[in-house]
RNA sequence: GCCGGCGUGGUGGAAUGGCAGACGCGCCGGACUCAAAAUCCGGUGGGCGCAAGCCCGUGUGGGUUCAACUCCCACCGCCGGCACCA
């Protein structure tokens, strides 16, 4: 105490000390707040904000790690870094707990996002607070209920009854997304169908839009533009009507396969189908009908009694209602060709239906498959009338001009993609800015009323219909038209609307200056020098979250945006240029969860280590899209670490200041003072790749350690060799600083660094130094190493293929054999082939 | 069933077609200590050998190549997604 003027370097390392000097500091300095400046290249960097669903885990202390970590090293690139968090605020276990504990919903969030917060702090994440947002606050809803009015304008919001997925334990209506191999997303429980009056977002409005451009997300990882595609599920196909023979009546069908039209030999119909409604009088049948199973293994179907006819050949087929025909999908019947569908061959056998080959694989191959199974790919036509001896590609085109010409039907795209259910049977969520008058209908709330206040004076009873319901003042007001008593809709809106225009949100500033209708008339008027904001920072560089999301935060996000670009507020088609999609953490093979406890406790690591030495592990221990093994003593490496280049320092503090070295002195330095420094350029070359590819943090952190080793060892005498020890060690602790930003804030002011690390530039490297004088030549013989000698750079193949041949052992190996062929690798490898 | 990913020491993981196992963990040995912890130094894929060295080795089997963890084909195992979408 009080030996040194200046506060100064302790011998121990003392993380919690040094952590909150810096967390206070950088706040006070208002290090990380960021406003637009056109004079610098700007990066959105953006992790999946939380769920304040109580404490942070080490899911969420692994996704900002790797964001902040990106947004430090952006930010010494030069970039000016916009690097928010927020909350998104709104959701069930919210109201569960409610039920359960009798808390508010609103109290519970906001102690959560209160503690959370403290969570947040205490790891030293570089984000811009001002611009916080938290879904659940009014000023923040209102712009829901803002987009929704918008959605109905454009016909994109609509109200319609149908079969909808139930949650039984969660009381509620789930999107399809959200149903997961017919279970709830959120808490497993098997899902239910059942029939409400329901909004819906028109997503299915662009689809086709959607798909398109998933060829833009290339900074996103495959595997999820591919489960997009396929989610989206486009078709094209045709349509065509069969009349029903002895009626005035047709069945419309859907087919991508018109090709196997003439294959037709029955048709099946969906339960539900309007058909079965109208045509099937008798009792019996609709009583077995009613009675199909509902199991997917099992194909079963009863037959109408009645036939259709086939208006390309006039046959008449039965109609059957089989139990595997979706009324959802196309127009919930289809023409059944046993032969080329292997669903309609496993029913034609079943009902003893008939088979008709109608493709070959190729000519003369008649009768391929119909025995086993049908023959599903593409071949030759046959007994097709005019269009026999086509092959299917051809065959489907001919087809479909041939049915349009006779107008019998038409060409169409079919998707599997289904519009977005988003009313919520829940309290905790979005009102929806609706009202039902009995004279007017459906009224939506005048966007001057907005925002529609989620009332506060609530009896959570857990039991039946929405707690919003029951209050009187928010369910009855007037007619925004007539002025009549109405009521208000007591649905609110799924949480998913909130997460979709959240980066919208904190380029506006966050919560309390979000105002999305002078956003517009800003982007309108918007000249060179008064740009909007949101201009500016969108679309988000980098967003870093789990994969769960695959299609659904990250589908939902890219209709929003193509919305809100059609809205006028934005110009990109895409919300997110780069996705990282980061792996589970994983302790004793198995995710971390309560019921399993294996869970571990961030804030009992921060206590313990530091954050700085949970930030190291996080990116040591595996690179961020894989999975990564919790390992207790991997964290004390990570410690162990830090206290190494801590120690390194303070043996050396009197020494390591602000180098005046210059790189041309390096000829007067002794042979392991040149080695060192040109491992500290070799390091900033292999830190700065590392990074660069695919934030690959464990190989980049890997090359660090090696560079602190190569000092640790090295023994410096003269001044000069302190010099580079000195420029060495401050190049370790700049590169160390996007990982471990605390420590190596220290370090750094504590070597002579008057500014902090954040405004120093990312070190570069010099190729001429980083290039080793000797390498390292490995001679194999037949691709078996044989020796090894050390060659100075720069050989060319002829002295090379000599400094080869004069080793003694390979001269033992060569001895009496013949040479077939020398292949040389230019300074690094010869293999001589015998 | 279809689509995608992965399979490397005891372990987490490294390797533009060119020395497999960087770096870390663990383990073994040594130094320091009365002793332990911490720390530091050294060793550490397997087999044979006193040694020099030799052989084997990236899930399995084949192929391309002077050379394969890496590319191609087939198979096995694990993980993830989709699954009557006509």
């Amino acid at each position: 105490m009080g030996r040194c003027r200046r506060q100064c370097l302790e011998e121990k390392y003392n993380p919690k000390e040094i952590e909150k000097k810096w967390q206070e500091h950088w706040e006070k300095e208002g290090l990380f707040s960021v406003r637009e400046d056109h004079s610098l290249p700007k990066f959105y960097c953006l992790e999946m904000f939380p769920y304040p669903s109580g404490r942070i885990h080490m899911g969420h202390v692994r996704n900002y790690v790797i964001g902040d970590v990106i947004a430090r090293y952006k930010k010494m690139r030069g970039f000016n870094v916009l690097h928010p968090m927020g909350w998104d605020a709104f959701g069930l276990p919210a109201e569960n707990a409610a039920i359960k504990h009798g808390v508010l919903p609103a109290k519970w969030t906001f102690e959560n996002i209160d503690y959370m917060k403290g969570q947040l702090k205490k790891m030293g994440l570089s984000y811009d607070w001002a611009r916080e947002v938290t879904t659940c606050k009014p000023e923040y809803y209102r712009w829901n209920q803002w987009f929704f009015l918008k959605m109905l304008e454009r016909g994109l919001a609509y109200k319609k009854a149908s079969f909808v997925n139930w949650c039984p334990s969660c009381e509620t209506v789930l999107a399809n997304e959200q149903v997961i191999d017919e279970k709830c997303w959120r808490c497993d429980n098997t899902v239910i169908q059942k029939e409400l009056e329901q909004w819906f977002f028109k997503i299915t409005g662009y689809a086709e839009e959607l798909l398109r451009d998933a060829d833009k997300l290339g900074g996103w990882p495959e595997k999820v533009v591919t489960m997009q595609r396929n989610w989206i599920g486009r078709s094209e196909g045709v349509e065509v009507d069969f009349k029903i023979v002895g009626t005035d009546r047709t069945v419309r069908i859907f087919t991508t396969r018109q090709d196997t039209l003439y294959g037709a030999t029955f048709m099946s119909v969906a339960k539900m189908h309007p058909l079965v409604e109208g045509l099937v009088k008798d009792e019996n049948t609709r009583r077995e009908i009613a009675s199909l199973s509902e199991d997917p293994e099992q194909k079963e179907g009863v037959f109408t009694g009645h036939y259709a006819e086939n208006p390309l050949t006039g046959d008449h087929i039965p109609i059957w209602v089989a139990n595997f025909v979706l009324m959802e999908y196309g127009t919930g019947a289809v023409m059944a060709v046993p032969a080329h569908d292997q669903r309609d061959f496993e029913f034609a056998k079943k009902y003893d239906l008939p088979v008709k080959v109608v493709i070959e694989k190729w000519q003369g191959a008649r009768g391929e498959g119909s025995r086993e199974g049908a023959f599903e790919e593409d071949g030759i036509l046959v007994d097709s009338s005019q269009f026999s001896g086509l092959p299917s590609r051809e065959a489907r085109e001919k087809i479909a001009d041939y049915i349009e010409q006779k107008e019998l039907g038409k060409r169409v795209v079919n998707y599997k993609l289904r519009d977005w259910g988003i009313s919520r049977q829940r309290y905790w969520g979005t009102p929806i800015p609706v009202v039902y008058c009995d004279s007017c209908g459906i009224m939506p709330v005048p966007e001057n009323e907005l925002p529609v206040i989620l009332p506060q004076d609530v009896v959570f009873t857990g039991k039946g219909v929405s707690p919003l319901l029951e209050v009187k003042s928010f369910v009855d007001t007037k007619c925004p038209r007539c002025g009549k008593d109405a009521r208000r809709e007591t649905d609110t809106m799924d949480t998913f609307v909130d997460s979709s225009w959240y980066f919208i949100a904190y380029c506006l500033g966050g919560n309390a200056k979000v105002d999305l209708n002078s956003a517009i008339s800003g982007q309108r008027s918007a000249g060179a020098i008064h740009e909007s904001p949101l201009r500016y920072w969108m679309p988000v560089d980098q967003y870093i979250g789990g994969i769960e999301h695959a299609v659904l935060h990250l589908l939902y996000s890219r209709f929003f945006t193509k919305v809100i670009r059609d809205i006028g507020l934005i110009e990109t088609d895409e919300p997110f240029t780069s996705l990282l999609t980061q792996g589970m953490v994983i302790k004793d093979g198995a995710k971390m969860s309560k019921s399993k406890g294996n869970v571990v406790d961030p804030d009992f690591l921060i206590n313990k280590y530091g954050t700085d030495t949970v930030r190291v592990f996080c990116m040591f221990a595996a690179p961020p899209e894989r999975d990564l093994e919790w390992s207790d003593q991997g964290v004390e490496g990570a410690y162990r670490f830090l206290n190494r280049v801590w120690g390194l320092v303070y043996n050396n503090k009197f020494k390591i200041q602000d180098s005046k070295f210059k790189i041309e002195e390096i000829f007067s330095l002794q042979p392991s003072a040149i080695s060192l420094l040109r491992k500290t350029h070799q390091t900033i070359k292999k830190v700065t790749g590392s990074i660069e590819k695919d934030y690959h943090f464990n190989t980049a952190i890997a090359a660090l350690m090696e560079l602190i080793n190569e000092i640790s060892s090295f023994n410096p005498s003269g001044e000069k060799d302190f010099e580079v020890l000195g420029l060495s060690m401050r190049q370790a602790i700049v590169l160390l600083s996007p990982f471990a930003p605390h420590v190596a804030e220290e370090l750094w002011r504590q070597t002579g660094g008057k500014e902090g690390l954040l405004k120093q530039p990312w070190p570069s490297w010099d190729e001429e130094i980083a290039k080793e004088e000797e390498t390292e030549l490995v001679v194999q013989i037949n691709g078996k190493v044989r020796g090894r000698v050390m060659i100075p750079a720069g050989l060319d193949d002829e002295a090379v293929k000599e400094k080869a041949f004069s080793e003694p052992k390979v001269r033992e190996h060569l001895d009496g054999k013949t040479l077939k062929k020398v292949v040389v690798v230019q300074g690094r490898l010869v293999n001589i082939v015998i």
